[in-house]
This record gives C-alpha cells, sequence and structure tokens, in this order.
DNA sequence: CTCGAAAACGTTCATTTGGTACAATTTAGA
DNA sequence: TCTAAATTGTACCAAATGAACGTTTTCGAG
C-alpha cells in the first residue's frame, strides 16, 4: 500500500470524523496527551493513523467511524470476520496480490485487532490449505504461495505499527523452534506483542534453544513467546526446553507457549508461565504483565 | 561516503515527503528561517541533511521516513557499497531496526540496483555473520534476528517495487528447494526480477520440485528461478530436479539457477538454462530474455 | 555542446487548522 | 430532583497549509 508520508499521518479533522468526535475535542485529547501526536513548526497536529486506529479500538467511542481514514474506497462494507477469512482464502488461492493486502489492511484499518485479525481469519484461511492438500484438491505450491503472500502484506502492516512504537516498552523475545519451520505464527505474535505495547524482538522459525537462552541472557526481556506448530523429537525437545526454562526462570522471565503441536500430552511434560491456543490469549496475557496505559475514562455518553 | 554524512544536500522535495509534509510548507520555512539551507545561483534551495534530521528529532517535527533524504547519486558505488555493507552489517549486530531499514531503503532510493544492493551488501553482511559464528564470536541468535530484520526491510521495499508495476509483465516463478530453508536469497531474487519489469511469483523456501513442476503447469512462467543454498541429498536431489526440468523444458521455461551450493560438480550433473553465481547475472540473464521496456529514470541528481 | 525532460522555482488562492470564548450536555452527589 | 463540576460541541477569525499554475533551473543523453 501506500507509504509516502502522507498517508501514515492524518489530520484533526479525519479524526474526529473517524472516531465520532468534535475537532475540538481531538485537539483537546492531543493537548493532554491523550493522543499523541506531532506537531508541524505552524502548530498543525499530525496524528500517526495508528494511534488513532488504537484508540478507536478501546471501545468507549459510539460513533467511531474509522472508514474515514480510508483515503481509498469508503463505501464498502465493513467485513465480517467469518466473511473476511472466506474472502482471504479465494484471494490466497487465486495468488491476487493487491486483494489480499487490500484484505488485511482494511481491517486492520476498520478496527479489527491484530489477534482477531489472525485467530479469525487468517490461521483458519491457513489451515484450511492443510485440509484441502491432504484432500488432494490442491497442491503444496498453492500454500507456499500464501504463506509469501501474507507474510508480504504482514510485514507490511507490521511497519505501520513500529511507527508508533514509543519508548519504554517492555521487551519480548520469541521465534518457533528447532523443526519447525513456520514464519507466520511467529510473525503474527510479533505483531500482536507490538500492537499491545511491546518491543518484540522475533527470532523467525528453527530457532535452536539455546539461541532463545542466549538471547534471554543478552536482551533481558520480560518476557518469550514460543510457536510450536512442530516440536521435532520429543525428547529432544522437552530437554532442550528445559535448558532454556532454567535460564529463563534464573532472569525471571515469563513463558508463552502457543501452537498446534503444544498439546496436552507434551505440555505436561515441561514448565510454562502460560499457555493458550490462540493469539487473543497471547496478547490477554501480555496485557496482564504490561497493562496498556489506557486513556482517562471519557466518552461523551451515548445519546440515541 | 557515511551516510550521515553532514555535508550531504538535499532537495525541497525530499524533506517535504521525509517530513510528511507538501513542498510549499518546506519552501516556506526556509524561508522563514524555520529550516536552514543555501541556495545555488538558479535559486534552488539545498538543505543541509544534518540540519534537517536534527530538527526533526529535536523538534516534534513529524518525521514519517528519514529515509527519503537519502540523496541520489551515482558513481563510486563500489566505495559506498562496501561501507554500506559494512554499516549494515553492525546495524544487524546491534538489532537496530530503523537503521538497518534506513540503510536498506535509502540505498535504493539513491539510484542502487537490488541486484547490486544484494550482492554488494546484504549478501556479505549476511555472510559475515556465518562467519563470526563459525568463529565462535556470536550465537546464531544474532543470525536469526538479522534475517529477520533484513526480511522486515526487504518486503517493504518490495511493496514499493510493486507499486510501479506496470501490466503485461511476463511471469516468473522461483523459491528454494526442499532442506533449504533460507528465504533471504529467493526473497531477494523476487524483488529483483520485480524490478526487471517481471511478474515474480514467490514460492519460499522448503518447496519440492514436485509443487514447483505444478507451478509451471498452472502458472505457465516464462522463467523459473531457483535459490539453492543447501541441497539436500545428492540423489534425491538430481532426480527430483530432472523431472521439474522436463517439465520446464516440455514447457519452453527458462531454468535459473543460483546459490552456494549450486557448485560445479553438482550443476554438471543436471540440464539448466543459466547458471549465475550473483543476483547481478540473474538481472542481466532477466533482460536477456525480456529487455526491459523503459528503464524507470529515477529523479536527478543533485549538486550545489 | 546542445537540447529536452524532470525538478524546482515563485505566485496565487481556496481550504483547513489552531486558538479562544461560550453554550450545551452529562455525571456525580446532596 | 436539583446543583456543581466536568466534558463536549459550536462559532469565529487569524494563521497555516497545500494544490495549481506558468516559468526557470538543472543535468544527462545524444
Amino acid at each position: 500500500m501506500n507509504f509516502d508520508a502522507a498517508s501514515t499521518y492524518v489530520s484533526t479533522m479525519q479524526v474526529a470524523k473517524a472516531l465520532g468526535l468534535s475537532v475540538s475535542t481531538v485537539k483537546r485529547w492531543v493537548d493532554e496527551g491523550v493522543l499523541p501526536a506531532h506537531k508541524t513548526a505552524g502548530g498543525h497536529r499530525k496524528l500517526l493513523l495508528a494511534d488513532v486506529v488504537g484508540l478507536a479500538r478501546q471501545g468507549d467511542l459510539p460513533h467511531a467511524d474509522l472508514s474515514h481514514l480510508m483515503q481509498q474506497r469508503r463505501g464498502d462494507r465493513p467485513l465480517e470476520l467469518s466473511d473476511l477469512e472466506n474472502q482471504l482464502y479465494q484471494s490466497l488461492l487465486a495468488g491476487d496480490r493487491d486483494r489480499v493486502r487490500t484484505l488485511i489492511h482494511g481491517s486492520y484499518r476498520q478496527g479489527i485487532a491484530i489477534e482477531h485479525l489472525a485467530d479469525g481469519a487468517i490461521a483458519p484461511a491457513m489451515n484450511r490449505f492443510g485440509h484441502e492438500w491432504a484432500a488432494g484438491r490442491i497442491d503444496v505450491m498453492e500454500e507456499h504461495r500464501a504463506t509469501q503472500l501474507c507474510a508480504a502484506a504482514l510485514y507490511e502492516l507490521k511497519a505501520m505499527l513500529e511507527q508508533r512504537a514509543g519508548k519504554d516498552r517492555p521487551r519480548s523475545v520469541g521465534g518457533a523452534p528447532e523443526h519447525d519451520s513456520y514464519s507466520l505464527p511467529t510473525l503474527l505474535a510479533e505483531m500482536v506483542l507490538l500492537d499491545a505495547g511491546w518491543d518484540a524482538v522475533n527470532l523467525g522459525p528453527n530457532t535452536p534453544f539455546k539461541s532463545l537462552a542466549k538471547a534471554i541472557e543478552e536482551l533481558r526481556p520480560r518476557l518469550v513467546w514460543l510457536s510450536v506448530s512442530h516440536s521435532g523429537p520429543e525428547e529432544e525437545f522437552v530437554s532442550d526446553y528445559r535448558e532454556m526454562y532454567r535460564q529463563a526462570e534464573k532472569a525471571g522471565v515469563a513463558i508463552a507457549l502457543g501452537g498446534r503441536a503444544m498439546g496436552e500430552a507434551l505440555r505436561s511434560k515441561i514448565p510454562y508461565t502460560t499457555y493458550g491456543d490462540s493469539l487473543a490469549s497471547l496478547a490477554a496475557f501480555a496485557r496482564t504483565l504490561h497493562p496498556k496505559p489506557r486513556p482517562p475514562r471519557r466518552g461523551r455518553p451515548r445519546k440515541a
């Protein structure tokens, strides 16, 4: 999509329309620090689109209509998640780059949180490729292409999230273990944490536990996430994991587990801080560790 | 030359894009003394890069993408590339997201072709991680993090390439074979082909030859690229490759080989259209197959 | 060395924004 | 229910911004 500076900044009036507030209120909120913003030399406020979307998603804003933030097509109906999953699957299957990007970015701009986008659309769509392949209806090629298309769209979205990365973010580190070469789950986890106000360092797929331990030692994170789609040989996994866990325990680092391969059987053999079968639960856990500073309770009570 | 050199000039348009403002405003600010600038004999404003960056950071000016400030310059490319390689390596080692992005994007905006950026800076920098790891000076963790940082910056750059992609582009398909889980080389190949006026479909790492054959059948490309960093068991590689090659031959598709693992010994055992040990040679070959319709003459260089 | 296209110039003008004052609405509490 | 405090919305004008225009400068290709 558009990486020009113009598209990432929005004006107070755009924000006011999108959030269903008056311009005065937006100006006041910026001055009070509720909404972060830069100022031009002439005093005009420029807000980052990602900041606005983030605030709108926290609720409390009855008349929010984020379609005002889309510089492109505005008349389109808001997508339901289940509908989105289907459209995403079809676009991925057809290899339609632009449509995939539009769907994913559009959903974000409409205020859908990354974790819901991931749990409700991307993961189901990608899983469908696995099922269709198992049923012999499609080739691995389609899945590979879909993975690349998703990755491209998500990396672009990640760039937007990083724009609003402030300072004083608690650090997190994560990845997928050896024998697990899926890159999307850990990329999505990185984005969820970024969106939740963390500084997320993604080591990617095929990361040995020893390297994770090294990262704990050198980067001193407060949280480690691990996305496991394939665990490899169980004995090796368990013993290597345990060694890393010791390191984490010593450093007082929380460990969040997730992924298809982390079934109960495997989980029962290892210690961990939390487990979640969705990115929504990762986001929830991250918030308990580091509550996102919420704007003071405001919002004019809803009227008819 | 240092990319932060204080002695380089930028134009008003570059500053406007970097700050997310209009050119009119930048001109006004210069005339009002908000932004210091020199003037050419003809009256063109020339701003010092250091001034702009300094003011943008110190004040609260919006700065969406400072890499817009990389002025475009041709000539003395080798010196710059070697320097770039070193700076890139240092930034990757330190995990400096912003700097990595600025270096890579800025280099492209400077007019350095993707293939030269890849051959001269990115590949050497990433190889250095391998050497340093072999020497025991760094951990795998640093390499993984560097890979992720590169991927992020490159996917963003790819999005910009796709923006200016025209229509009627010949199609190409490629990836890395099974047992090769390196994603950067094939991503770079995709970008080189995109930049050369092709429509490139990247199937990513760990793509079985059978899937490539399927892709040839369904997508009907004119060119297939294969980036091989690890070939896996030679017998399996050769026999699977041959089967795919038959398919390609039947469809009249050219096959371009590359990658560290494609040594002479292995190459002598298989048929192929062309081999190149660099992305520059891939770009050259792509141009022979389909001369780039219009070399996008990028902006005009500056001069005081 | 000339020539042409791209980039930058200066200018003008419509639109948007900021700041302030004041009215309207809602919450909380007696 | 009524009142005070807090918050939001509206109105105004000066200031800032950005887009459009024709003209001039710049630099590389021929």
